[in-house]
DNA sequence: TAAAAATACTCCATAGGTATTTTAT
DNA sequence: ATAAAATACCTATGGAGTATTTTTA
């Protein structure tokens, strides 16, 4: 007889008889009546091919066999047990463990704060924090090795969801003795990409600088391998760059540069939450990112306060990202 | 949810699920069609209250929770096996354990002829073998200490079954100066209660001797603690007895004593094997008693050859005997 | 005779089937 | 466009109920 046929209120009845010693009090017990209970420890050891019981109208009592066999029956019910019980916790909504990854742009700066933000909301939500270029965490998402990323868009979003957190403003960081940094607010337009310092290639915001200063001249010179080598050939006067909000404060370095906002107020990065479209925590993710929304830290533009604060998009781009939106609304909402 | 609302089979399908990959192939393996597939992995995790399996038209896996109650549906499933492994192992006839008990009267004599017969023909049943009185195996048995007896008729049969096996004659043993051993074979009328030796209270075999010689005159003069106490006092001169045929054979004491047969041929005891009439193993005992009818030892009657030997019953209780005999017929049959 | 299990039957919830639709790549 | 899961809808098995009978101490 196959494992599937058996049935786990079957062994409930079984264990409820040889505890109660008494059909009729067992099916008290069991909630259901006297013949059904009868009925069903009859299929039991029938489906067995061995009486369980040994019964007559004055005494009931397990046979000598049927004591192996329930003794077994109460393994096979804690085990169910423990699986329900499993479940239950699973199931605790912003529970257990989050695998999260960042950009490396954004990553060492904003950690610190969703961290803490995070551990005082949701005690209960374990982060397992990751860094990486857009590429490689898209992937590791899609292979589900991570659950959830925070990246700039634009993002290839298919099969993935995505909820935005905060808009990060870019800032024009320059030596102090650059001509650039004696403006309050420099254009886009002032920027030469001669004189421009970039991250290497993989890294978007090497990409999301050069489209913001698209139409200007000449090609770039020199880049770095990551944000904090290229604050250092700032400060040594080696040129300038657009580095992002989070970057910026509390540094060491900021007596050596002038960090100055710029005239465009949409120059910056949308950072958004992205994880698998049918990932069956979607909800908490949707909520996950709305959080952490409401807890922008300073310097960067929570969503819902933003006026036109938006990564420029062609139009083409701008109505699949809205036709996506609606539907992951449609989804998670 | 109670533990008993719990399909196994549904934990067969997720795990299905989760081996290939792919819920046709899952339904496949599981011989059912993929809609049925689908509907109870919704309805189980709608019973954990969570998701098990991240899922769209290409990809199909279980989702980082869903492993873990994915493992312990193993673990459920695993268990659940045992025990139907356990079943058809304990469900084979004639294997296990057999608790027999015999009157002390014939255990010592019986017991090395019944287990090398028993072991021969039924290598897998082992026995455990108890000796006492008629009343506290009887109680042993009630109670369901013990699984079967050997004893001799007339017994309280209520709640029992039973099965004859062989009819054990009786022996006149007396000292070789004693006039009765002179005869051939004496008379039960000739036998003096006066010199009888007999076991004390609670022997059946005391009980049955007197039954026989029930009209002749006199008291008993002397109680013996059991048969071997008892031919050494029949060799030391002290009286006579009427003995058990299977006590008889082979023995050291022979010389001092002569066995004469008596000219009753219902001078004797009939040994039944004695159960629970609900045991679950009935069959199996009626089996194995007509088994050692067939094996008989040397010295008694096995049942089917015996022409008139039958202990003496009245009318009243042989009539209580014929019914409850039929009774268990139609049940045991 | 009384207490208890077994049986007879009726009902309906649901596992399972077929046909079809929706979805995502 | 296609492969795959989900949905809709139907069927039938069997779990559960009530009423009754059988059994045995």
């Amino acid at each position: 007889m196959p494992v599937g046929t058996l049935s786990l209120r079957d062994l409930e009845y079984a264990l409820a008889v040889a505890r109660q010693r008494h059909f009729g009090k067992a099916a008290d017990a069991c909630h259901v009546s006297q013949p059904t209970l009868s009925g069903q420890i009859h299929k039991l050891e029938e489906q067995l091919g061995m009486a369980i019981f040994e019964r007559s109208t004055r005494r009931v009592a397990a046979s000598v066999r049927g004591e192996t066999i329930l003794q077994q029956a109460e393994v096979v019910l804690a085990e169910a047990q423990r699986l329900l019980d499993m479940a239950k916790h699973l199931s605790v909504p912003m529970s257990g463990i989050l695998r999260l990854g960042a950009i490396a742009t954004l990553g060492p700066y904003y950690f610190p704060h969703l961290l803490h933000a995070t551990h005082k909301a949701y005690p209960s939500l374990a982060l397992r924090l990751t860094e990486g270029t857009t590429a490689e965490l898209i992937q590791s998402l899609r292979r589900g090795e991570l659950d959830c990323i925070l990246a700039a868009l634009p993002v290839n979003l298919s099969g993935l969801a995505m909820q935005t957190v905060f808009f990060e403003p870019f800032f024009l960081v320059a030596p102090v003795q650059h001509p650039l940094a004696h403006r309050v607010a420099p254009t886009l337009a002032s920027i030469r990409t001669r004189e421009l310092l970039l991250l290497e290639e993989g890294h978007c915001l090497r990409d999301q600088t050069l489209q913001l200063c698209r139409g200007n001249s000449s090609s770039v010179q020199r880049h770095a391998t990551g944000l904090e080598t290229l604050w250092h050939m700032i400060a040594a006067g080696e040129g300038y760059s657009l580095l992002p909000a989070l970057s910026v404060v509390k540094r060491a370095t900021l007596g050596m540069v002038a960090v100055r906002p710029l005239l465009e107020s949409d120059a910056g990065r949308m950072i958004t939450l992205i994880w698998r479209n049918r990932d069956p925590r979607s909800r908490e993710f949707a909520q996950y990112a709305r959080f952490l929304q409401s807890k922008a830290p300073a310097g960067v533009l929570a969503e819902a306060t933003l006026p036109t604060a938006r990564p420029r998009l062609t139009p083409k781009s701008e109505a699949l990202h809205a036709q996506r939106q609606k539907r992951k609304d449609s989804r998670v909402g």
